[in-house]
DNA sequence: TGGGGCTGAATGTATAGTCATCTCCGCGTC
DNA sequence: GACGCGGAGATGACTATACATTCAGCCCCA
């Protein structure tokens, strides 16, 4: 009668509760402590592991342990914030066109959702994302400063969650937008968005 | 020399190449036949079909057998199309909170974007959604009838991708929307979406 | 002809190892 | 004090096996 949960789905559980409480980057019970304190063997251990490290909610890093993953809210909502990443996991080639980049100078809607002054300019960086071939997405950003850094960059193929990282700015929270429409100040205000946040 | 890939690495190739070109719903090779045709055991079969397992690209049904996964699509572009299946997934409770809906009419250029004549209104959506009362996410919908029958729904808690699949209209493209900004026609012409595609 | 049970096939869960490889850290040497 | 080597500990890859559970289809009997 092992009733409705299997061993390792047990572990598994117990691990989440672990992963969610403690801080990011926090060393998690390695394979052998949890053989020993559940009484399963090594194979059954691993797999209550490895369901948490395919929902990203904990890395293994070989020789040295398992650890709680970090930028937990990127991952959490998924792959839009990083598309090349997600789809390099699918054993597909992410590729991009660029659609569209340069200057403008954004409506005032559009300069107080992006919490400009009015009348400064942003940039724009357009891009159609592509997986084999096959059209998926298309992003636009629009950033008053970081995205001067980017152009120029290898960004026909690159992944922007990437770029963004290498210049120090980790996407937090996302606004999904179902249906294309301004996120008012009010949004941002709902979520606590930071200044740095992107929306998505 | 395993080289750099290991075996179970090659089949999981392998099986990615057949899941692709062969349509949803092929039944694809058991795991006794991958262990007789890659010379390996069970568990290292079954390891490498558990990844596409991960990653949504086939289904498993016990005593029947691996079968390539239907709607491949949303499953692709990940979670925030169906954002109660990817809570679930990660063990948190996902809720939603009304923030608004009824009817409004819509500028002229969103009635473009939504492919209205101008002057009809148009049905708004609007929900918090929540991961254990973290807000995550804000997702608004604004579509011409659909939307009408899922007014008085079980909205406040439930999945809007299971409800649209209800009443016929799988989400297929996505358009990832970087920052705030109307999706012009131009955009959807280039995706091809058509006139039941939900843009993200 | 219809229903029911049997059975083979397939996946699900779990055990108990082996060998490989990597990482971290301490200890000894220079 | 800096450097390097080695060992302990950790994950990665894989094997061989056993039993449980579920599904689907076939055959037989009524």
């Amino acid at each position: 009668m092992t009733r409705n949960r299997a061993r390792y789905e047990e572990i598994a559980a117990h691990l989440r509760a672990l992963a969610r409480e403690l801080p990011a980057g926090s060393r998690l019970p390695s394979e052998a402590e949890l053989c020993e304190r559940f009484g399963v063997s090594r194979m059954t251990a691993r797999q209550a592991v490895q369901q948490l490290v395919a929902d990203r909610l904990v890395e293994r890093r070989r020789g040295a342990g398992t650890f709680v993953a970090p930028d937990r809210v990127p991952r959490l909502l998924g792959s839009p914030l990083s598309f090349s990443a997600s789809m390099r996991r699918r054993g597909l080639t992410a590729s991009s066109r660029l659609i569209d980049r340069g200057r403008i100078v954004p409506t005032p809607s559009e300069a107080a959702a992006l919490r400009l002054a009015p009348g400064v300019g942003a940039y724009v960086l357009e891009r159609l994302r592509r997986a084999d071939g096959t059209p998926m997405a298309i992003e636009r950003v629009d950033r008053p400063r970081e995205v001067a850094e980017l152009l120029g960059d290898d960004i026909e193929t690159g992944s922007l969650h990437d770029a963004f990282e290498r210049i120090g700015h980790t996407p937090s929270r996302a606004v999904a937008h179902v249906t294309a429409q301004r996120a008012p100040a009010e949004h941002r205000r709902l979520l606590g968005l930071g200044a740095n946040g992107i929306v998505l």
